[in-house]
Formats: C-alpha cells, structure tokens, sequence
DNA sequence: TCAATCAGGACCAAGTCGGTCCTCTTTGGC
DNA sequence: GCCAAAGAGGACCGACTTGGTCCTGATTGA
C-alpha cells in the first residue's frame, strides 16, 4: 500500500514537536514522553535524523538535539527522504539504473516518473513549519489539484 | 516506505495496455505476453480489478477483459484504491476510526490528513488516457505545485 | 569520577508480499 | 451434447521487511 512505515511516520511526529518549540534542545526521554512515542523507537529515529543531517545532537550530559535547519525550511519530503531513502513509487523510478528488463516494451515507464514527481511534489509542497501547527487555523488551499477528480466508478453491483 | 506493490504496480501496466487499445477485450495469456509479466499474477490481478468494478470480463471461450470506463474517466487513484484499499499514508488517516490512542496529544494528526490530500489528489489528477500514452508527446504541467518546493537541506558534512 | 546522553549495532518476532498452483464454473464451437 | 478455452476463487509458501528491544561503547558536563 501506499503507506509511510511507522518509522517514517513517528519521525515526523517527533521532528513537528522540536519544531514546535522554536530551536529547542530535547532529550531523546522527553520527546518519547511528550509524544508517547516508545523510547527505543524515538531514540532510534533521532539518531538517523541525525545522521541524515537534519537534526544536530550535542552529545554528554545536558545534551540533546535540535533541528539543523529552520522549520520553514525543512519539508516533509526532505524528512522522508532521510528516513527511507528517495521517495521511489515503484521500483523502476528509483535512480539505480538497474534496468527494469521490459523496459523496452514497457509503455508506462515515462509516466511512474510523473507519478511520482506528482507525488514528491505534494510532499514537498509542506514544510514542517505548517505540520508543527494544526491546520484548521491555516486557509490554505489543498496543495495537489485539478479539476474535479474523475469521479470514482460506483462499485458495480 | 512510500512504495505501491508490485500487484499495484502491474495493476497499471496492464491497465494502461488494455486502455491503449481502445475498447479491445483480451485474455489473461494475451496481456501477460504483452507486458512480460508471469501469468498467474497478470491472472489474480485482473480477477482484482474485475471484482474492484474498473474492468469487466466475459467468462468461457472467446472470454477475456476490457475496460469498465472510458480511460479518461479511470484515475490512476481508482486504480490504487481498487488494488490497495483507500489511499491512506498513515493509519491514522485511515477512516476506520480506530482511535490511535494518542489522538488527544499528537499534534500532527489533522496535518496528516492533509498531506494524505496532497498525495491522492495528485493520484487523482493523473488518468489512465494519458497514463496510455507516453510523457514526452504531452505538454503538461506537472500536476502537483506550489511555487518553488523548499530547497532541501543539502546533507551536512 | 560519575551520571547523563548520544552512537551504533545486533537481534528477533510478526506480518506482508510476490508468486504459484489447484479446483470449480461458465461459455462458445464443433 | 461434449469438449476446450477462459475466468473465479482460494489455499499455500518462502522470503523479505518492519517494528521494536537491548546491549555495549564514546562523550561530556557537574
């Protein structure tokens, strides 16, 4: 399905509560308790975003972590990206050229790029600035449109 | 991470090829020969999009699939829903209410639904006509924008 | 020196996916 | 009326991925 793992997901979670308190320092125990997140997991997420670089830690007692970047600046696709590697919706758009063997007769391949530029560009299109905050209190426009979408065909009976 | 299966993934290919040939009813074996995929998974996913109502079948000798809609009418999203279930990027945007206990404090969970949005909407405005067709021939805008996405963060040294 | 923290893996149970195969039912042609 | 071609519907299994835990270091401030 066309899911986040839950990794991915808690990263986001984590990465929108030290968002939330402008330039924060925070203990990998306190973000598990605030978000109620299990430890491990928490600290285990932290650690690949720091490594991905989004996240700075400051090692020792009295350390912790903090964003690397500006909430702003930061957006869920870049999040994703670190915690999954490049968003790839099917295995033949992801950058190893590994030739796909019908890539020849294959006629949608050129499309699955669209796709997923469709897709990546939604992701894109959110900051963290906007996911610290709820979004009722945002009038924003749905990011991804056009027209109508097709309406969907009522199940058949 | 964000992946289709490889079920929805075929499920695509082969209906894209069957939308390539307007209104042409073909076989199982047909289809499979045509886009190199093996047999018995062309076979269940056709069953799948059959049972899903996106593509009808005539059972017996001289039997086959064709479409159930006019490609321009099928989105690439029916497609997934139909293989995959409602398109939801995290559980907690899935309708079964099933209250994810940490509804009360997680902060990020009406942004989810709105990146879900983004992603189903940009799923939405793709359709199987041009899904039939290759990319280059079109002069599209990408489907999905806001201006200019973030920059990412370039990964730290 | 010690306790608090982060770093980096190893490890495992459970679930999901990809793929195959088998047995029915339906239908058209001879 | 019989047979072959085709779809319908499952059962089944191996392999991989995920979610989650735990352990052992390396750093650093008090």
């Amino acid at each position: 399905m066309i899911r986040l793992t839950k990794q991915t997901d808690y990263g986001i979670v984590l990465m929108s509560q030290i968002a939330a308190s402008h330039g924060a320092q925070f203990t990998a125990p306190e973000l598990a308790q605030e978000t109620h997140l299990p430890l491990p997991m928490v600290s285990k997420i932290l650690k690949a975003l720091t490594r991905a670089g989004l996240l700075v830690s400051q090692r020792g007692a009295k350390g912790g972590y903090a964003l690397a970047y500006a909430p702003a600046e930061i957006s869920v696709a870049t999040i994703i990206a670190a915690l999954e590697g490049p968003i790839a919706i099917t295995e033949c758009v992801e950058e190893s050229e590994e030739a796909c063997s019908y890539e020849a007769t294959c006629r949608v391949r050129s499309n699955w790029q669209r796709i997923n530029q469709a897709v990546s560009g939604a992701l894109a299109g959110i900051s963290l600035e906007e996911m610290a905050e709820p979004w009722k209190t945002r009038s924003q426009v749905p990011v991804a449109l056009r027209p109508p979408a097709p309406r969907p065909p009522a199940p058949r009976p």
